[in-house]
RNA sequence: GGCGCUAUGGUGUAGUUGGUUAACACGCCGCCCUCUCAAGGCGGAGACCGCGGGUUCGAGCCCCGCUAGCGCCGCCA
């Protein structure tokens, strides 16, 4: 049988960073094989889940390239099906009607809640089948459905026994059914559990492989016993270590902001490349050594046996803005940047001018050339799409910035600039053709003439041109800049007014 | 509290059936290149392989114990 695996966030986010990895991972898998990756959205929890988060989350994915097979599921809309399996399970005596009031559990403390009640359970010893309907009669039982008494639906977990299945990353995993609560298959108010739902889905969609994040590990004995009951055959479980924040923790929105969403990565410039790049090498590492890898090395290469065991950590800093996100993410985003082809860079490119209102048609047509020679020039030492409109905004706009670090050690360092710069532009202002190697002919002799060292007035030159300390060699700027620019710029009084104020 | 998972330099990872100088990438430091900053080249610091016991001629790799971190334990997903 072909491989069928599926990626099923809740929509109750944006997307995040672990489960963009997981879905990869998925991803990855199907392509290798030659099955299908499906998509499915848990919407059950109707609180929570929005339209807007399913958008990001099938934004996020589409950015990433996963595309998905067949069509999109709504777990939703399987509603009436869940429910009646959970009766059907009571027909068949594998569940029963539990009639115990709802407990009030407050949401905002819920997993300690939890913790404090397993606590307090432990101390006096518990027995997970001590449930008082378990063994209700079945005609007392539906005798009190049929007056209206509401009930949740438990599974009835046999008493003697163990789940066990094995998991394609962690190994043989074992648990003894006394260890298992009932588990609530269906709420008093008609609404199918999550347990429930995902395994009857997984079976509805002929899921093979069900590939997920490590925090479901032990609830899967869980799911196994509805498997079991349901007397359907297992699919294959793979397990992925978590994400980590630096300090160990989870990775939340709720701590850690921004950096965890997906979206973020797209907004602040990644390449979608380097960015699927860097999260496959999360928790999973090829065979070789080779560690920048285009989408087909990434399928040829990927294998759930090359997936490790010990949770990653994402590497970032709250309060130094050079490393928002991972390091070797922001590596590797430069890395694509600079090497990658051209004309798959341009079209980013575009759309981030654009945003930036930088963009113009001409770079497409008379001055195509020059748009692409002068990308080529800037991308060298960039390290995200934004910093084509930030840091390289003056090569295509005079309205620009100047780097108050730049103007003091280039220019305010040195006053006579103030008078060799404008006589530097009546020189090359003369420069005919204009090119790296003539202006540099031209700048040298005229640094002789004035008996000052060519250096300084090429770091002047720079920060004039491009309101920065440091950027390409300077010929190779003053080229793409043009003339007429050139000389505009090194002229220019905007530089100096500050110094004037002070 | 119970159960489970994990543990190799700051981070991500390799470490083949146990075999002797623990490898790669990012980051960090230095040198070269040089008009700046990157890139690139060269070199370097950084890991007693969580700790303690075993087994063995020999253990990061096997066994036991401990510790720590993480996860799960809900009429959330």
């Amino acid at each position: 049988m072909s491989i069928r695996v599926r990626f099923a966030p809740s929509p109750t986010g944006y997307l995040h960073i672990g489960a963009a990895r997981a879905a990869l991972f998925n991803w990855l898998y199907a392509r290798r094989e030659g099955g299908k990756f499906l998509l499915r959205i848990e919407d059950t929890d109707v609180q929570r889940s929005t339209e807007a988060s399913t958008r990001s989350i099938l934004e996020g994915l589409e950015w990433l390239g996963l595309d998905y097979d067949e069509e999109l599921v709504f777990q939703s809309d399987n509603f009436e099906k869940h429910a009646a399996a959970a009766f059907r399970l009571l027909e068949e005596g594998a569940a029963y009607r539990d009639f115990t009031p709802k407990a009030e559990r407050p949401d905002a403390n819920i997993k300690q809640g939890i913790a404090e009640r397993a606590r307090a359970a432990a101390a006096e010893g518990v027995d997970h089948r001590s449930n008082p309907y378990r063994d209700l009669p079945k005609e007392e039982s539906d005798r009190r459905a049929t007056a209206g008494e509401p009930f949740a639906i438990r599974l009835k977990v046999p008493r003697e026994g163990r789940t066990r299945f094995e998991d394609a990353v962690y190994g043989t995993q074992e648990r003894d059914y006394a260890e298992i609560e009932d588990l609530v298959l269906l709420r008093s108010d008609g609404h199918p559990l999550y347990n429930l739902s995902v395994v009857l889905d997984d079976i509805e969609m002929g899921i093979t492989d069900v590939i997920r994040g490590q925090d479901h590990l032990t609830n899967t004995h869980k799911q196994i016993l509805i498997y079991e009951a349901l007397g359907a055959s297992l699919p294959r479980f793979a397990h992925l270590p978590l994400i980590l924040a630096p300090n160990k923790s989870k990775l939340s929105k709720r701590k850690h902001g921004e950096v965890v969403s997906l979206t973020t990565y797209r907004d602040r410039g990644f390449v979608p490349a380097a960015f699927r790049n860097f999260l496959a090498l999360l928790g999973w590492s090829p065979d070789s050594e080779q560690e920048i890898m285009t989408l087909e090395e990434l399928i040829a290469k990927f294998s759930l046996s090359g997936i490790g065991r010990a949770n990653a950590v994402f590497n970032f800093s709250e309060s130094d803005p050079r490393q928002w996100t991972d390091a070797k993410a922001l590596w590797m985003n430069a890395e694509y940047i600079r090497t990658m082809a051209l004309d798959e860079l341009l079209p980013m490119l575009k759309a981030e001018l654009r945003a930036a209102k930088l963009w113009r048609e001409e770079y497409e047509e008379e001055e195509r050339e020059w748009f692409r020679k002068t990308v080529d020039l800037i991308r060298q030492r960039f390290f995200t799409l934004k910093d084509f409109s930030e840091q390289g905004r003056a090569y295509f706009s005079d309205d620009f910035d100047f780097d108050e670090a730049a103007v003091k050690k280039n220019l305010y360092k040195e006053p006579r600039l103030r008078e060799l710069l404008p006589a530097l532009a009546e020189r090359l202002g003369r420069v005919e053709p204009w090119t790296a190697e003539n202006v540099e002919l031209a700048l040298r002799a005229y640094s002789e003439e004035a008996g000052v060292k060519a250096g300084l007035l090429i770091n002047a030159s720079r920060t004039m041109l491009t309101g920065q300390a440091v950027g390409p060699s300077m010929f190779e700027v003053f080229e793409a800049i043009g003339r007429e620019r050139t000389v505009r710029r090194l002229r220019s009084l905007e530089p100096w007014t500050a110094l004037d104020g002070q």
